[in-house]
DNA sequence: CTTGACCTTATATCTTAGTATAGGGTTTAG
DNA sequence: CTAAACCCTATACTAAGATATAAGGTCAAG
């Protein structure tokens, strides 16, 4: 059963000018219409609108976003670029993955701090990110 | 040795004027000046700019990092309230590492069959993220 | 004792990611 | 067969986060 742009906007908890947004923007592929102009969906656009919001709250732009959507492998001839673009997506979630398994870290001897009553320096939490690495 | 405007957003890879609108917005404490007017720094604020830069990058906004860095044990009396957002803060992080954890996952598996030259479905990444949890 | 690199404030502009509004067409339920 | 609930485009506006610009002051080197 195929879906209109208020009901893939509202399972995905997103405006119906959000969706026309992405459309352009080229997150979500044309919708095809009914005679009267509307836009049909397949419910599976509600997932790759979460899917959206999502990355997006993991700091990811659109653009890096559209990327990560068009990852896909075809046949032969693009499979290597594929790869490659893959390798530096997952290069970079590392990272991210890194940097937050630091933060958590810093801030859990902060609350065990504050359990113990201990105070801690000016600000604890700089210790987590603030090197290269 | 203090160091001027221009040498810590340089050192923290930033431009001169974010510097001064992260003063602003409070992320920044309000730089003491020379005699002439100049704001002066100590070198550590070199690495709460990084730290702001890094967790922008996890998908922190400005506000939210406002919080992380004014979280800290003082003494007593505040403490408690402390710990509860820094509770708060660790399982907002716990969340994120847990979806870029599947992504990678996803990644992999996708740069995998890029390797085996075996076509993927339409948009194999969608797997990722896509589930409520 | 001035020149060039750097700093100051205030104000305006830009980019990204939406949201809103005006003016109008479509669909479905009664 | 009409009225409410929905959809359409186009255009304008918003918010966050940053950058740029104008008009001027500071400071160290020569």
């Amino acid at each position: 059963m195929t879906m209109k742009i208020g009901q893939v906007a509202s399972g995905a908890g997103v405006n119906v000018q959000t969706v026309r947004y992405y459309e352009r923007r080229g997150l979500l592929p044309k919708a095809p219409r009914t005679p009267g102009g509307y836009r049909t969906y397949d419910p599976e656009v509600v997932a790759r609108l979460r899917f959206i919001k999502r990355a997006q709250d993991l700091g990811f732009s659109l653009e890096e976003i559209t990327e990560l959507l068009g990852l896909r492998v075809e046949h032969g001839a693009a499979c290597a670029a594929v790869e490659v673009k893959a390798k530096d997506k997952i290069v970079m979630v590392e990272k991210k993955i890194d940097e937050l398994q630091r933060m958590k870290s810093v801030l859990t001897e902060l609350s065990r701090a504050c359990e113990l009553r201990a105070p801690t320096g000016d600000c604890p939490i700089l210790e987590a990110l603030s090197e290269d690495g």
